[in-house]
DNA sequence: TAAAAATACTCCATAGGTATTTTAT
DNA sequence: ATAAAATACCTATGGAGTATTTTTA
């Protein structure tokens, strides 16, 4: 008997509704059917009666569930004790947060990780770390920093965003120079990138027709907007689809972040670097 | 957390041995490996200390152990409890042990049951059955039997063996009168196969080369031998693969056997169902 | 060299997803 | 019309397999 259904099963009681105990086991409601239903066909007998207006207990799954409950209790603070940690806490940037943990949700789910930061400057977060308020962040191109454990999490390469009418969005790449001299949406002024592109137009002695400052989340509405070109994260461009953007490799030279993972604590870097390790 | 790797690590600090933990859940020694790892991957320790003379528990992974090891006791005797049924005696022949529950083991054991009978003839284990000597039997060609549930289980399609070097070898199917004039290897008399292969030959009027009559398990290697040929049930054919023998299905008629599953408790007999509906 | 565990790969069963249907209010 | 659960179908994860290597007594 795999005591994960009887886990889910638990739930399903203690909420009386599969629907909402799928939303709280971060899995469809079809899923969770699916696996009471087996449940049902391991243990031999019904444990919900089912209706449209929902479902209730038999007797039987009511009598199960009394027994097993307590007993799930104890084993889950059980295991919250041995871990010296409950849930993570764990910060990021809008970035990460969309575009690179969504694919690690189910793990991060099951190592009782939630992200209940996310800036827009992912350096504020370090204080956050040591006032304990967070258990762990991922931050860009800090590859250390004192009194904190850090491991490397990845590369990741900037691409170019195009209005779909531009006259670059024929081509399927882009030299650094071409983007520089266009009209560039770059996000505020305190930002790595920013700072990044200004380093490079003076390097590059290139005059951009036009230099836009925004707040991040307007960068690519305004390209979509046709109003400039702009760069973007990979894990952003490969991620999301845009209606009136197109996005670009550059060619000559690659503006990279480098993410890195920060905590406090060295078994609960571990517990994270092992759920995102796939 | 999945609660099934502490189950896993339970029996591993149990046995004081991946490889003899392994075998007693029935998966393989890397399997289990596998699964410890991950679970000191989400916990983020080490709960076993490695060697090559085997493992002993780290001192987080036995206080572990001890608090957990009793909850889970709990667990499994609160679901016993409830199933009213501990473990499901099964009987068979050895037809369906050899080359039908194989293929259903993991689903079975998860089920908790295990077979305990495999009679030459599976009539006999009817009054098992009665005796509650066995909880459920898989019997041929009865579909109903007063005093006990059934369900049907599948339809099996008898195929001709012939040895390697006979002509009909060099065919790739066989009528049923070509086989009936052949020397035939045939089980005991009293078997249902026996009786109907001798019925079929009055019918048809042809006279069999010879007929040799042999138990069950003599039959195919009789065949080998190159003495005759002889009618083996498809879910054999299917499975096995054998030097000097090959299966040929029959054209023009095919003998055909029912499987049916019995069982004097209704939800025994649910629960065997859903374990072999795959 | 033997015995136990770890690693490297391959495969497939199944958990989970999306889209849709059913059922009862 | 709405809401909940069931069903159908599909995808892909990861659990489990076999074969092999590592480790150390």
């Amino acid at each position: 008997m795999n005591l994960q259904m009887l886990y889910y099963f638990i739930q399903v009681a203690k909420e009386q509704s599969i629907t909402k105990a799928a939303t709280k086991l971060f899995i469809s409601q079809p899923a969770l059917s699916k696996q009471i239903k087996k449940l049902e066909g391991v243990l031999g007998f019904l444990v919900l009666r089912r209706s449209s207006k929902g479902i209730e207990l038999t007797e039987r799954g009511e009598a199960l569930f009394q027994d097993l409950e307590p007993l799930f209790s104890d084993v889950h603070r059980a295991i919250e004790k041995h871990m010296d940690h409950e849930t993570i806490h764990l910060g990021c940037a809008p970035t990460e947060s969309s575009y690179y943990l969504p694919a690690h949700y189910r793990r991060l789910h099951s190592a009782n990780v939630i992200i209940p930061d996310v800036l827009d400057n992912d350096k504020d977060l370090i204080p956050l770390l040591f006032d304990t308020k967070l258990d762990a962040a991922i931050i860009q191109d800090v590859p250390s920093y004192k009194g904190l454990f850090s491991h490397f999490l990845f590369e990741d390469q900037f691409e170019i965003a195009v209005p779909i009418d531009h006259q670059l969005a024929k081509q399927s790449k882009v030299s650094i120079d071409e983007c520089l001299a266009e009209t560039l949406i770059l996000p505020l002024s305190s930002t790595p990138l920013h700072q990044r592109v200004m380093t490079l137009i003076e390097q590059r002695k290139v005059t951009p027709k036009k230099v836009m400052e925004t707040s991040w989340h307007n960068v690519v509405a305004f390209t979509a907007g046709g109003y400039g070109i702009s760069f973007i994260p990979g894990i952003m461009a490969n991620y999301i689809e845009l209606r009136g953007v197109r996005f670009l490799p550059i060619v000559d030279y690659t503006p990279t972040r480098n993410l890195y993972l920060f905590s406090v604590n060295r078994s609960i870097l571990d517990v994270l670097v092992y759920a995102l390790s796939a």
